[in-house]
DNA sequence: ATGTCC
């Protein structure tokens, strides 16, 4: 029996709502993660609840998950990396001048930016928050920074529409609000909970101002991550796009506003998205298509966690050592100086990425525009004591 | 996920 405490404060009483798993056969989802998705469809006010294809159990609500209400909102369903997502630039360095080897022993973005934080966050448009210190750092998890090159193009025409060239470097960042969202979440919870809040109580309000500027600052800390990684590399790039998978927002294409709830689920109406692979695999750029309304807007944000971060420590400590881990099958470098999060991240810990994307095709979500093989992956250079 | 737990 599950004994999961916030799961005692979900309100049962409300119909389902709809719930919908798109994953073909072959990528299996774990029942605990839909048992949870069913959970959340029961939430007041839940109008449809949509499981991607690397749909997982999360701490309460699965991740990889979209959720559409009325008259409530939940921060919960959000969580506390409010504003995480994945960036992509466009590096000015020919993948066959990297340096993957050189790069992975100097590299290092960990502690505050040397720079000046309040400019930077001014010429994004955003206010400080206080957490400035951890500007421009990657977090934990599996939070990264990655150096990757084309491995091919499928869509050419968008390919080069979005200003990509297909033997040049790309930088992926994958972060979020770091202390800030969880901040935010915690101020929440303290007073209700798993519950929600009526989209027109005040309360309301004050969430989803502090939500927007963590949001905000979420997407100028990819910035500056991806700055301190190409000014460690000696580069300069653009940013491609950038979207994020941890949010709330709302819809009016009906009558009355829908809040839209995105836990680990990437967007399918603001253009093109990366859909990364676990380190030692393929990442892939792909271009939404077709009306996603029954998918609540949605595709999945990953490969998805196939182990738990416990069953994946003990499992690959058995198996690798941690040297043989900062290798990977694309011969790519990992800078992760913490043993336990090389383990955590390692491959095998997530399903195929493959099969995922394919599921989303299949599903008529979504077409391949490129697929890009990891050269330098940045985790962490810090080890813990 | 987390300036991560007193």
């Amino acid at each position: 029996m599950r004994t999961d405490a916030s799961s005692e404060h979900l309100p049962t009483s409300a119909p389902q709502a709809p719930v919908r798993v798109i994953a073909s056969a072959q990528s299996w989802v774990e029942g605990e993660a839909v048992r949870q998705l069913e959970a959340m469809a029961r939430l007041p006010g839940m109008k449809l609840a949509v499981g991607l294809p690397d749909l997982h159990p999360g701490k309460g609500a699965p991740v990889g998950a979209a959720f559409t209400s009325e008259g409530f909102l939940y921060p919960y369903l959000v969580g506390s990396d409010i504003g995480c997502g994945m960036g992509l630039w466009n590096v000015d360095l020919l993948a066959r001048k990297a340096k993957p080897e050189r790069w992975a022993g100097k590299l290092d973005l960990e502690g505050p930016w040397t720079g000046d934080t309040e400019g930077f966050l001014q010429e994004h448009g955003v206010k400080s928050s206080g957490y400035e210190a951890a500007l421009g750092t990657v977090g934990g998890g599996n939070h990264f920074a990655e150096l990757q090159r084309v491995d091919a193009v499928h869509d050419a025409k968008v390919f080069s529409a979005l200003g990509l060239e297909a033997d040049r470097l790309l930088l992926l960042v994958h972060s979020g609000s770091r202390g800030l969202g969880e901040a935010i979440l915690r101020a929440h919870v303290d007073r209700h909970a798993a519950g929600g809040l009526a989209d027109d109580s005040s309360e309301a309000q004050t969430y989803l101002t502090r939500h927007d500027h963590a949001v905000a600052w979420g997407r100028a800390n990819r910035a500056l991550v991806a700055r301190r990684m190409l000014d460690g590399i000696g580069a300069m790039g653009q940013r491609v796009l950038d979207v994020c998978h941890n949010s709330v927002t709302p819809r009016r294409d009906t009558g009355r506003t829908q809040w839209l709830h995105r836990k680990g689920a990437a967007p399918s109406d603001e253009g093109p998205v990366v859909i990364p692979g676990s380190r030692g695999a393929l990442s892939y750029l792909v271009i939404p298509t077709g009306e996603s309304h029954a998918s609540a807007h949605s595709l999945a944000h990953g490969a998805g966690r196939k182990w738990t971060r416990t069953a994946a420590r003990e499992r690959m400590r058995e198996r690798f050592t941690a040297e043989s881990l900062t290798r990977t099958a694309f011969k790519s470098h990992v800078v992760c100086e913490n043993k336990d999060l090389l383990f955590e991240e390692a491959p095998p810990a997530y399903k195929p990425i493959d099969r995922v994307v394919t599921d989303l095709v299949e599903a008529g979500l979504v077409r391949v525009v490129a697929t890009l093989a990891p050269v330098l992956t940045y985790k962490t250079r810090a080890r813990p004591e």
